[in-house]
DNA sequence: GAATAACGATACTGTACGGTATAGTATCGT
DNA sequence: ACGATACTATACCGTACAGTATCGTTATTC
């Protein structure tokens, strides 16, 4: 029976694989590229370099490969599962909820710092990377939008904008401030304010003239 | 006359200075720190090594001395320079303007992408490249809607907030493209547009009820 | 239970790099 | 003109690292 089911082996190598990268994304997200090397990445993984080899052809490969695989587990979540029918202030906070949750996340940021310190090195991974994430999450709110205007009649003069737009005000500068280490993460309640925020603000945009004056 | 005026000594230590610093410039920005060499930015510095070290103890010396110089020059000028005394819609798109001139610039997304590469490893760059760029570019345009507020008498509830929300418009999503090497650089009547979108958006937020219905 | 493939441990190679030492040359101040 | 200082060029040291080779061990397959 060399692979009833799935061979034992195969198992085996599965979970060596991802062992390696699990070892691969701790010593690179911790150093960078060039801070890491490939006997750390061995130690960490628990697993002997030569291992390392048989599974990875050589240092860049192992980083391809571990971007790659991120990139593969934001893609297996939907962004816009459970949000088709809700009425739109609603699902503006839960997309906003949801982006904050992820964007703001420790691993997430660092995801961010390495492919953007190396998107000289790795072109492709930047490119890949926003097509994972950024740009799915732009067209699962402009989809949204459309479902919207079909809805009600009155649509948005440009859902993919105004998607970017949304997004960018839920992320603001917080997110910068992030990726340079100058703010501390912040925790649910003022994650929650700022997408409460900044749902108040997109809203104005998108209806002006449902909101009465406003400064004071 | 050991130092009448400024000794030829200096000038040329000055010189020497620049000229390795525009060498590490070049290096550091095009490798990162971990690819950068000293031998390479002692060449491209048309300069020995050994001068590298004497004006520099080491590699993050000389690193740390390259960010610091590039923030001092963001320094020099000043943001919120001749926008005192204009009408509200002009002095946005004029900040706006020169946020995106000089944000979308490759100079500054190179230092952008290197100090977020190293906020890990140089912890107090990153907090110096933010209080001296973004951080200026927010606390200006608050300080102008402060001064706009005591003119007109109605005032923003929260002018940095407001700024940041403006600055995030502008920028955009392109920001994060340019940094990933996704979007070519837009040139200036795009970058126009982008202004004039994000200012028109901005005006809803602070003044929704002068605008009309506006889908369509 | 033998054959086979994967693995661990480790030693090794070549090289690139950070930093230093040295020796000789140009430049500056007086 | 002379002494001091800055600079170049180059060789060098130690180390760290990517990648390879070897060998003994374990585990899987039939």
């Amino acid at each position: 029976m060399t692979d009833r089911r799935t061979s034992r082996r195969v198992r085996n190598a599965e979970d060596k694989r991802r062992a390696i990268l699990d070892g691969a994304r701790a010593v690179f997200m911790a150093n960078g590229f060039g801070g890491a090397s490939m006997d750390a990445i061995a130690e960490t993984a628990g697993v002997s370099k030569m291992t390392l080899y048989r599974y990875f052809d050589s240092k860049e490969a192992l980083f391809a490969g571990l971007i790659e695989a991120s990139c593969e587990k934001i893609l297996e979540r939907d962004p816009s599962a459970p949000l088709e029918g809700l009425p739109l202030k609603s699902a503006l906070t839960r997309f906003g909820r949801q982006l904050l949750e992820t964007v703001y996340a420790p691993e997430t940021l660092a995801l961010h710092r390495i492919v953007i310190a190396e998107a000289n090195r790795f072109p492709a991974l930047g490119v890949l990377f926003y097509r994972s994430g950024p740009e799915r999450n732009i067209a699962a709110l402009a989809e949204y939008f459309d479902g919207q205007a079909a809805e009600s009649g009155s649509g948005i003069a440009d859902p993919r904008k105004s998607a970017e737009e949304f997004f960018e005000l839920v992320r603001g500068y917080t997110h910068l401030r992030l990726l340079l280490g100058v703010d501390a993460a912040p925790d649910a309640a003022a994650r929650a304010a700022q997408v409460d925020r900044a749902v108040g603000t997109f809203l104005k945009t998108l209806f002006p003239e449902r909101h009465g004056p406003d400064p004071g």
